[in-house]
DNA sequence: AAAGCGGGGCT
DNA sequence: AGCCCAGCTTT
């Protein structure tokens, strides 16, 4: 399923450039002096939403104060998180000591990716990115400048929002990664969207892979990666009172003529911000529309899903026997009966409700 | 599947 | 000032 992805890409020519071009621009970082598994896993969870300038200082007071996994894993809470101190996400601290901790008990560093999969904070992009660089083990180490580049090189429309397109990026990259040495071809990857193929504008016209780019031939470089917007669904709880009276009628009303579902009807609803008790919360709602309430049922709590939000709606079903002239004349109510509810544009979420109560 | 977790850089 | 960044754990 992803053959129609590399098809077209000589690999050994993209090894082959990519790696020559990391080594020819690779910084000497502190966590480069050597391959030691725990210095690249400490500079790995570091790196972990955080720049590569912001983080220097820090590592290299961290792996003074922690030169080993010993002398962190019998570190205290206020020394740790002194240490990490403005580097933010501080559970990426302790959960490293936790590492550190595993690692003592296992009596070394473990040397195989499924098991450093295993350790605390430590998921499939460091996973892959430990074990690449310090074990040259041939495994993908996707993160955020992978995804791009590889969008790009190999013009992957799948959305990058989604959890499981990083299945797809990981067996491109299982399939693209070089063997010989997959430590310079896992930070080449992401030195390239680091420096090169950056998010806006990237600078096609440096780049050392140019010549295998599927979007940069096809001028669609800026059309990737496709991310869906993440807008936030904002949760709505609504408390929904579908109000019945003696006649059988239900009480709806009509909504404004602008906005969502413009000009739909929809039973009476109020918005829930956590004060009280729902019921009691709906019924002082209720009280100067109809005076008399006869029983507050309980149906149901019903989501429904926009784009953009979702409501949540704590349903009652109520039934009068009173006030329902007045009910009309005060407020811009109609009472509609069962059979007529048909005719009448509910709001969608409201007709689960419903249905819920003639079931 | 989605929310929560910080701080820095860019526009 | 507001938007973007994007790994892991927890729920």
């Amino acid at each position: 399923m992803i053959e129609q992805y590399i098809e077209h890409l000589d690999i050994d020519g993209f090894q082959r450039d990519l790696i020559q071009w990391y080594h020819s621009v690779k910084r000497d970082l502190p966590w480069r002096i050597n391959q030691d598994p725990y210095r690249i896993l400490v500079s790995e969870i570091m790196l972990q939403q955080t720049q590569v300038a912001t983080v220097i200082p820090y590592y290299e007071r961290f792996m003074k104060l922690f030169p080993t996994t010993k002398g962190l894993a019998m570190a205290d809470d206020q020394t740790l998180l002194k240490a990490w101190e403005g580097l933010g996400y501080y559970s990426r601290a302790r959960n490293l000591r936790e590492s550190a901790r595993m690692i003592e008990e296992m009596g070394g560093f473990p040397k195989t990716h499924e098991e450093i999969l295993k350790l605390k904070g430590v998921g499939p992009y460091t996973a892959g990115a430990v074990s690449s660089i310090a074990f040259d083990i041939p495994v993908p180490a996707v993160d955020g400048n992978v995804f791009r580049v590889m969008s790009r090189v190999c013009c992957i429309y799948e959305d990058i929002a989604k959890a499981k397109t990083r299945k797809t990026f990981e067996a491109v990259v299982s399939r693209v990664i070089s063997h010989e040495d997959p430590s310079a071809f896992n930070q080449g990857l992401m030195e390239l969207g680091a420096t090169i193929c950056t998010p806006k504008s990237p600078k096609c016209l440096q780049c050392p892979v140019q010549f295998y780019c599927q979007a940069y031939h096809q001028g669609v470089d800026d059309l990737l990666p496709v991310k869906t917007k993440a807008t936030s669904q904002t949760k709505m709880k609504l408390v929904v009172a579908v109000v019945k009276n003696q006649h059988g009628e239900y009480l709806v009303s009509k909504r404004p003529n602008t906005g969502l579902l413009a000009n739909f009807y929809e039973f009476l609803n109020f918005e829930y911000l956590g004060e009280k008790e729902p019921k009691e919360f709906l019924v002082e709602k209720l009280s100067p529309i109809c005076k008399k309430v006869e029983s507050v049922q309980f149906i149901g709590t019903f989501n429904h899903v926009f784009s953009h939000r979702i409501w949540e709606m704590e349903s009652y079903f109520i039934s009068i026997q009173t006030g329902y002239e007045e009910v009309i004349a005060e407020n811009d109510y109609l009472w509609i009966s069962e059979q007529q509810m048909t005719d009448y544009p509910l709001v969608t979420a409201h007709q689960r409700i419903l249905k819920n109560i003639e079931s």
